[in-house]
RNA sequence: CGGAGUGUAGCGCAGUCUGGUAGCGCACCUGGUUUGGGACCAGGGGGUCGAAGGUUCGAGUCCUUUCACUCCGACCA
């Protein structure tokens, strides 16, 4: 491609909201251009990365003996009431009706359509299994997009779908195998990335993982191991269990007070209650009140209870309780339930309250916790004795003991989440009836695993993970061109004749780009930076004395290398 | 959805407080000079000031309504 002749329009300045270096480059280079909230367009070089990057998809999934399909964009509304996420989506899903009055939706995600396509052609474990996949244009009414590329409300998306005819089939054929194609394709498109364990979240099921580009900018948190291979989302994250501190530290002794109900004027929270007793928050049971949201618009406060020293897990609580949604409760809707803020604990409980206490005070016999009265705490309460509902609540913290080796340190990081495979199990093929015959001639739901990476998502990630100052650093196998040769001044007959030759030559085997306009060296210089290609040829001024340079995008640095040898010396980059 | 803010030329902004008929930089067009780190000179084109209504002799500026967008928090590839 000619640059005199290309759809590029490169620009100094950028709209102020762009504050990630991923967003105000793929805006500054030409790339996208914003069409409205989460709405772009892609220019032919965001499109030409894009390309790249869906090629690499493909050929590792191709690979992997998974097939392609192109489902439709525009999905009837049934399936989504069959499988029961009409209502539960919520506002993201975007729908309407036509012009008969039939409701549609714009597909988010395409489990729905996946099942019913394949309920409708295969009926024996004899074809099991079977992995389909399309790489295609998203919608999700974003309740805030953001970030350019990495937060859009109309996104590319690659979803990937397995029905299995067993369990071990779903995690060895589908699972796992899209773990290691998973990793393969981050590894070709050049990516510093983690693969963490996550929570499934909206689409349901039981086992997922996410995979993290690992950068300053990201969205989600994740936990990390210092000693081992251990990662998780935070929302996910589990910790060793930590020592009381009177196992860890002697000079402490496990509190051995039991005065049952005992006045406590005016102690209402944990370090009042520490300071109260002199002990340390561990002993004691904190209690987070939450208003637990269902189908329907049914609502139901919920208490978590965990230990005193630790913090609560939103996410983790959710699905504690199997609620759409927890959010924050008022003292006085507390009160009218007959609850007492300051004072609320796991026994003497008004009815209709959920409780829900930490997996990690199972078996705790002694701890302070409130009496639902105000004034009041237990102190030595039995949780034993209660028969409490235990789940996993709290938030690991950084400095917490890694549950799987035991011994490292966890601690923070930021991750940019550009893929995630779940285990579905029947939770679509049930509701949808997507039944086969088994071996036995019995009739079984599919298991499903279903996978997806953000493509678009892809390019903002690439540049947040690799960029400078000057712009952005393509990788390989993302590069809009893998070449671009320079002419520094093209009134030089000797200089435009050779970067046309050079041009020629390599186009041969590579994507490159002459720029060939009437700008001076620095206008152009500065646009190969910002286009981020990782290598230029410039031909320049010392053109005549046999003489080119090689820059690479990567390090800045350039390198004089004879007209003869450079076409054979760029090739050897290239490869 | 809560909080904050912005809509003026393709982009970035000033002008709004204090009403008097729209300006700067970049980009674009023409001519010339220049040519290794985003050049210079001269000339030129382009805006019903987000929309609607109101106040006024007169509104980008004041009032009302409305729409859109952005930023910070709860959701997600």
């Amino acid at each position: 491609m000619k640059f005199s002749e290309a759809f590029i329009f490169t620009s100094k300045d950028v709209p102020s909201e762009a504050t990630l270096p991923s967003h105000i480059y793929l805006l500054k280079g030409g790339f996208i251009q914003s069409v409205g909230a989460g709405l772009y367009n892609f220019l032919p070089l965001g499109k030409k990365v894009l390309d790249k990057v869906h090629a690499v998809v493909k050929e590792e999934l191709d690979t992997a003996a998974c097939q392609e399909v192109e489902l439709a964009f525009v999905t009837p509304s049934e399936f989504w009431i069959e499988s029961g996420r009409f209502e539960k989506y919520g506002k993201e899903l975007l729908r309407f009706k036509d012009r008969k009055d039939a409701e549609f939706v714009l597909g988010p995600t395409h489990e729905e359509m996946m099942v019913n396509l394949v309920r409708s052609y295969v009926k024996s474990y004899k074809q099991l299994p079977i992995n389909l996949y399309q790489i295609k244009t998203k919608f999700r009414d974003e309740i805030r997009p953001r970030f350019g590329l990495m937060r859009g409300r109309e996104f590319l998306m690659k979803d990937g779908y397995s029905f299995h005819k067993d369990e071990e089939s779903m995690i060895k054929d589908g699972f796992n195998k899209m773990e290691e194609t998973y990793s393969n394709i981050f590894k070709r498109l050049g990516l510093d990335f983690r693969v963490v364990e996550a929570d499934s979240g909206a689409i349901g099921g039981s086992g997922s993982k996410e995979f993290m580009v690992l950068a300053d900018s990201g969205e989600d948190t994740i936990v990390v191991c210092e000693e081992c291979e251990y990662g998780a989302n935070i929302e996910a994250a589990v910790r060793a269990n930590p020592k009381a501190p009177h196992e860890v530290n002697s000079e402490y002794e496990r509190p051995e007070m039991n005065f049952g109900k005992f006045l406590t004027p005016n102690v209402k929270t944990i370090d009042e209650l520490a300071e109260f007793f002199k002990i340390e928050p561990y002993y004691t049971l904190k209690v987070v009140a939450k208003k637990a949201l269902y189908d329907d618009g049914v609502e139901k406060i919920a208490l978590f209870g965990i230990r005193g020293s630790d913090e609560l897990q939103e996410v983790k609580a959710c699905n504690a309780v199997n609620a759409n949604e927890l959010i924050d409760i008022s003292d006085e809707e507390l009160q009218e339930a007959g609850l007492t803020p300051g004072f609320m604990g796991p026994k003497d409980l008004p009815e209709d309250i959920l409780f829900v206490a930490d997996n990690q005070l199972k078996g705790e016999i002694s701890t302070i916790a409130g009496a639902n009265e105000v004034d009041y705490h237990y102190v030595g309460l039995n949780l034993v004795e209660l028969g409490l509902e235990y789940k996993d609540l709290v938030a690991v913290k950084e400095g917490d003991k890694c549950a799987r080796c035991e011994n490292g340190k966890l601690k923070y990081t930021k991750g940019i989440e550009v893929g995630h495979i779940f285990q579905l199990g029947d939770r679509y093929s049930a509701p949808m009836k997507a039944e086969f015959l088994d071996e036995n001639g019995k009739s079984k739901p599919f298991l499903m695993g279903t996978y997806g990476i953000g493509i678009s998502r892809l390019l903002a990630a690439i540049i947040e993970q690799n960029h400078d100052d000057r712009g952005p650093i393509w990788t390989k196998e993302s590069t809009p061109f893998d070449l671009e040769i320079i002419v520094s001044n093209i009134k030089k007959e000797e200089e435009l004749s050779l970067g046309e030759r050079l041009y020629k030559e390599l186009s041969k085997d590579f994507d490159v780009l002459l720029d060939d306009r009437k700008e001076r060296f620095g206008f152009k210089i500065s646009d190969f930076e910002l286009l981020g290609i990782p290598y230029a040829i410039i031909v320049g001024k010392k053109v005549k004395d046999g003489l080119v340079e090689i820059v690479n995008r990567k390090t800045l640095e350039k390198e004089e290398v004879s007209i003869d040898e450079v076409a054979s010396k760029v090739r050897g980059y290239l490869v």
